[in-house]
DNA sequence: GATGAATGAGCCTTCATTCAT
DNA sequence: GATGAATGAAGGCTCATTCAT
């Protein structure tokens, strides 16, 4: 059930993501990527419609790889601030592993008014958060009166911006600890059950 | 006199906003800016260095814009959560007016590698709420223990980021107002002081 | 077959060749030249890296036909002096006919400072009017103490700028003849072994 | 009598010496000469016609150099010989120094078709090797059948093409001393009076 | 499915030249 | 004479896409 003979799919979207991290969307060429999978021109054209068609895949494929991770490291944990915290250190991680490919994710996403994509891409994240969320307020860990899907987007949110601010606007007034606690309690301010 | 530049960096810069709102990025040329301008083709690089260095100029545009109209709303206020509301209903109407030209900034800053520019661009309005934390602060409006500087940024991110997933994502499981209510809560628990 | 190249190298080489004669080098664009040869724009750049890698190009072409044409005419020759009088004839001929594909690559190859370019592609011609001189040095028909490869290339360069002074610059003074005459004097006077 | 007002003429000469010397004909704008020599861009247009038209200007300057350097160093010289040799010394030593604005005259006297002005500036060159020329052989040094247009032209090519090949198309099988001689030898060889 | 030579539309940019001051 | 902002034509080159093999 492979996607295709010899994984060129994979092929051709790593190379993206190599090639483009390193130029840029805007100044890489097909030719570049076909380069560096080592396929034939048209080949491309097998796997993506066009250029633009790679962005929401490696979009989709480095927020599968951010949940992934945020999910198993969670695995064994129950207290929601445990799982905050560690949501927080997993989007610090990959904001810093991959902030080309958040780049390029900005920089393509906002091509051909393809924004509502990014929440599509973001769905799962959104659920799995807003499962965390119910039990925890079960739990009686969180406030009650809480929108719950709004709060899930918003606090992703949150976190991916601060860690964006962090690493790629270079925004660093203070420690990453400092930037990471901050996260941490604002939040938890804001939704902890001051029971 | 007149002579020298005769508005025609402000020609330039609003035609530009003008067609890029409309065609995009991308599918704009200097061609399409510059007939809307109403000057030379060659006029163009007598202002920009390139069609990149127009989109700092947008950006830069629409944030002083922003600012001078939340400024000149909260003018009399003093009260921290009246001004916070007139930042809500300010940043959603400013949204929903320019959304093309902030998915404009969004995809320009993105190339290039110029991100760290967006923090340039809104250092004023980062200052500007900064000394409203303050003063807040000194009427034991806000919680004490604050790190202003960050504080101020995240208020500002969290509010634009929920009223771009409002109106550029798409994601209206809510009404508008529902929306502007949940971001003023959840900022308000968590620095509003409980005294 | 037939589908690899097809061609279509030699069919934009002379087309240039053609062109740039008529029109000369600055004034003839690459639209121009890819028109004559009934190739695609992008075509070109298939077979040349840019506009300048046409004139070594030309030029190897030129001096490949130049040599040809004296070797074939020299064939059954074995005196230097009946050599040399070929030589003569067929540089003031080539000359005349190509005049106009000399000149360009005079202003080709000083573009770009690849002026060194000419030896390389002068070598075969030297190297082949070395191996004349030794012979007939080895039959005392030239004088014994010279060094061959300087005088090689100072005979060539000899004639050929002599017969561009006639057609090219037009200093006609005197009779073509006459120019002729001169010429192979000088160099008979030079180096033909009095003995 | 001066060219004009603060010597713009000079001034613009000069500039259009340095900075094409520095970066190639193609490669020069205007602008970068007028930048250079300090004047507005349109005051180039009322000292030269055209940028084509600043390259004759600029190969009459550099002959006028090198003759009256000839002249002097000759000054009081009778023998032919000791002549010639301060002609070889001083063309190798000029083309040392300006080999980039020969390169750049050669290729932009073949633009335009405006090689015949070659031997428009060559002319008082030529004109004072004739006189040494028939002086000399007067005085039989040099043999008498011999046409001393001709060979005043074919000597000076001789000599500037030797040393083009020694220092432009870095020709340097020998080192300098011996290319020198080569050139003194082949002319004493084919004119000198063996009496 | 895979190839890669060929295509050709289109754009950014340069730059010689002009002219009102 | 001098200026330099403005002009706008022109062209080299790129690159996404196609299609015959």
């Amino acid at each position: 059930m492979a996607k295709s003979s010899d994984g060129k799919y994979e092929k051709i979207l790593h190379a993206a993501i190599d090639v483009i991290s390193e130029k840029g969307l805007d100044k890489t060429s097909i030719s570049d990527i076909v380069k560096k999978a080592g396929v034939a021109q048209g080949t491309f054209y097998l796997y993506f419609s066009s250029k633009n068609a790679l962005i929401p895949a490696i979009a989709d494929n480095l927020l599968t790889i951010s949940l992934e991770s945020v999910k198993e490291k969670t695995g064994g944990k129950s207290s929601f601030w445990d799982i905050l915290e560690v949501m927080i250190d997993e989007t610090f991680r990959i904001t810093k592993e991959y902030k080309d490919i958040i780049i390029l994710c900005y920089s393509g996403l906002a091509i051909d008014y393809s924004m509502e994509k990014w929440e599509a891409i973001y769905q799962p994240y959104y659920v799995w958060l807003e499962n965390i969320l119910k039990k925890a307020m079960q739990r009686n860990e969180l406030i009650s009166d809480m929108n719950v899907k709004w709060t899930a987007k918003t606090i992703i949110n949150l976190i991916e911006n601060a860690s964006e601010r962090f690493y790629i606007s270079q925004s660093q007034d203070d420690g990453i600890e400092v930037f990471k606690m901050e996260v941490f309690n604002f939040i938890k301010r804001s939704i902890s059950n001051p029971s």
